[in-house]
DNA sequence: TGAATAGTAAACCATTTGGTTGACTGTTTA
DNA sequence: TAAACAGTCAACCAAATGGTTTACTATTCA
């Protein structure tokens, strides 16, 4: 987490920030996809899929093989976790505080009898 | 996560997805801080990290409260868990494709929140 | 009361984004 | 071999982003 790039971070969480392109990781959930099957569902044209396959695939979120002229794309389990584990970091930091407030507090309410 | 707009992934991602807000969620899990403190360590000027600061709150990542002319923001780690568990859809589905997207996230949604 | 302080609001600017269309490359197939 | 197909590239556009500066409100304090 700590070796993590923060742009890293940058294109992954910015990836994630937009409707067509999480409806598109949830189409590679269900299994390898080309760019046109991909398109498929939408209204926008193949060329502003193609635009988000490309960020998705910058976030390594994507995986791209080329055979022939089809592009079969899959998704990259390994990027989520990199987002997951980012995420959990804060939420971990938060919960240690959580525990050392209370405990903070516990030790306060003990000596607040005494001098400060 | 039925129950969670997509336009709250939206803007809660997208705010995940700058180098300066991330850094200011790490300060907040140091603990609560006033708007003058957060921009402290940055360069950009105070109105910048305003900015910032409001785009955290959109996504609910960060919590404001006014005691005179002192904001005092802290931490929500609720959006936090809610961006983790969007991301925790997509690995568990990669992991196993038992569920369907509704059912999983419908019974996480009222494990955690219960329903009315 | 008046000055300093904490912070927001608004106008502005360069850059990026998300989409379009048209042209192009490379592959398959009739 | 020619046409159809899968997909990218490039130019273009409106809107959003990330920063600036100036002006402003509201609160505190001497």
């Amino acid at each position: 987490m700590v070796n993590i790039l923060s742009s890293d971070l940058d294109s992954l969480f910015y990836a994630l920030s937009d409707p067509t392109r999480r409806q598109i990781l949830k189409m590679l959930n269900e299994g390898t996809h080309t760019v046109g099957a991909l398109s498929d569902p939408f209204q926008m044209s193949l060329q502003a899929i193609s635009k988000h396959i490309k960020i998705l695939e910058k976030a390594k979120l994507l995986n791209r093989k080329k055979q022939g002229r089809i592009h079969e794309c899959t998704l990259n389990p390994e990027a989520l976790k990199t987002a997951e584990e980012c995420i959990q970091f804060y939420t971990k930091f938060w919960n240690d505080h959580l525990d050392s407030f209370a405990e903070n507090l516990e030790s306060k309410n003990k000596s607040s009898k005494g001098i400060k």
